[in-house]
This record gives structure tokens, C-alpha cells and sequence, in this order.
DNA sequence: AAATTTGCTTGCGAATTGCAAGTGCAAATG
DNA sequence: CATTTGCACTTGCAATTCGCAAGCAAATTT
């Protein structure tokens, strides 16, 4: 967990630090909302992250004690990437990301359909999904 | 109200299509907490934004349609940078950002404060605050 | 045993960043 | 009213980062 620059005792600057460019919080989007958690399951995504690109935010972001690496429970060749629960509590910070989407850019009718459900009871949803993902946590042995 | 890029039709890639780097959601920052709206204010911030960079944001920024150029009223030698509502709808993120980088980074005591304050009833000072901000929008003869 | 999958690393050209200096107009100053 | 200062940028250029393509070793599948 480490902490590298710091460019001022700014939250949203500290914060930037961390997620300030174009792929980082994609790479969490991924794990939250579709329970992506391997290398490859990364890079299929729509975005089409470079792999160097990706092996080098997956790593920063691992520094940061935002992810975690883990063995893969099905296979050695594997590895298995896990939200931490700083990881996990960026939650919100994606909902709001989103919510804010949905009023001011194009969004896909689909996806209008799952905000308007997770608005309708923002905190349960956040409390309900939160709990899922820290629920995965705690059985790795690495839960608090 | 420029449409670049759009890696794909998630809110989230969407959204960090224009504020995926270190800098763009600071000016936005600037602008909500520090009633900062001129060149100058920008380039004075604790971050030490180099003034290309300042300058090329504020188009992005401009053509994204979040900020807009108006003259100033006390000088023609500076311009005006105003929050549009697409703008100032995103203080919900920046203060989820904030809560997070509170409760999992190192933030100093006194914005931690005020973090603990805006928190305490988040509706109201989301609202309160916004409405502040959208009131100087329609003294421009922007508001809607 | 050979082919494939998986999680990376390496090379390299292209794009972006960031520092420093410069420019043109407006406003203040002597 | 001539000159200096302030303000909002622009330009040049070196350094860093990005992103495409290829390569690679260990594990797994066929």
C-alpha cells in the first residue's frame, strides 16, 4: 500500500492521484459491476485497455491498496483479483459518476433503466452490494 | 457543447472521457469550493497547473459543456469561467470522492471538518450549495 | 508431446505533458 | 501620454506516457 506523489492535501487532488486518468476506474467498475477478476477478463472489456497499460494500472492500483492479487482458486495459471474494501467503498463515488452520466450524456437505455433502480433506494443499493462484495472478502481470509 | 471521442456507451467511460486526467475535475473543484473563476485563479492553485495544460483544459472543458466563457464584469483584460448546471451537477461526485479519500487517505483536519459537517446532512448541503451556484448562473442571463 | 491459455514484458513510434519563454491587449502608474 | 504591469493565453521543446504489436515463460488443455 504504497503512496507514491501527493500534490497537495487536497481529497480530490489525493484521490486523482490515484484514479486521475482514463483507465484505473474502469478497472474497478469492472470488478464491482460485472465481477470481472482476472487479467483476461480485463482486457476483453468494451474499452479495449493496452495489456501493458493494464498490467501497469493493475499494479498502481495494487499500491495503492485498492485491489489485492490472490491465487485463483480454479487454476495456478490464473491470477485472482479482489476489491479491497478501500476498493469496495469507491462504490458511491461510481454511482454518483453514473448518475451524473444518465442526466448529461448519452447513456444506453439499458443501463437508464439499472440507475433508475439503484436511485430509487440509493443507500440500500449501495448497502446491499457493498455488503456482497465485502461478503467475497471475508472468505479469502483477508477480510477485516 | 462539443461530442469528441466515446470508447464506449458506459456513463462511467463516458464521463472519464472528459475528466480522466489529473487536472480537469480541479478546475471544477476550484470553481464549486473556492469561488475561483478567473485564468489567473486557476494557475494560483496548490497544485501548480501549467498554464498549457490550464488552457487546454478550460477548452475541453468548455466544449464538453460543463464550463462557459463569459466576460467579466470588472475587466476586459479577464474572462469570466462559469459552471454550467452540467457543471455544478457534479458536486455529488466531488463529494463522494471527498468522503471516500476522508475515510481512506490522509486529508487534513480542517477539510476533514468540514467533510464531517457536509456530511452530517448530505441532501441539504448538496442542495443548498447547488442552489448557490445555479443562482449566479441566472444573474448571467444563462440560467435556465 | 504439441498446441493453447494466461499473465505478463519489451520495443518503439506517436501523442501528451510540463517547463520556460514569449505575445498581444487592457489597465494601472508615473 | 508614455511606460510598466497584469492578464490570458501561445509557442518551442525536452521528457514522460500511451498504445499497438510482438514476444515469452509457466500452466493447462488436447
Amino acid at each position: 500500500m504504497k503512496n507514491k506523489v501527493n500534490r497537495s492535501g487536497c481529497p480530490i487532488s489525493s484521490m486523482l492521484d490515484i484514479f486521475g486518468d482514463k483507465w484505473s476506474l474502469l478497472i474497478i467498475r469492472d470488478m464491482v459491476f460485472s465481477d470481472k477478476n482476472t487479467y483476461g477478463d480485463f482486457l476483453k472489456s468494451d474499452e479495449k485497455i493496452a495489456t501493458n497499460i493494464l498490467a501497469a494500472r493493475l499494479l498502481t492500483l495494487e499500491e495503492s491498496g485498492v485491489i489485492q492479487k490472490l491465487e485463483h482458486p480454479g487454476s495456478k495459471a490464473k491470477v485472482l483479483y479482489m476489491l479491497t474494501e478501500k476498493g469496495i467503498d469507491l462504490l458511491p463515488v461510481l454511482l454518483e459518476i453514473q448518475f451524473w452520466a444518465d442526466k448529461h450524456l448519452t447513456v444506453l437505455p439499458e443501463i437508464k433503466v439499472f440507475l433508475k433502480e439503484a436511485k430509487k433506494d440509493r443507500e440500500k443499493f449501495i448497502k446491499t452490494l457493498s455488503r456482497q462484495l465485502k461478503g467475497r472478502l471475508s472468505s479469502t481470509g483477508n477480510g477485516k
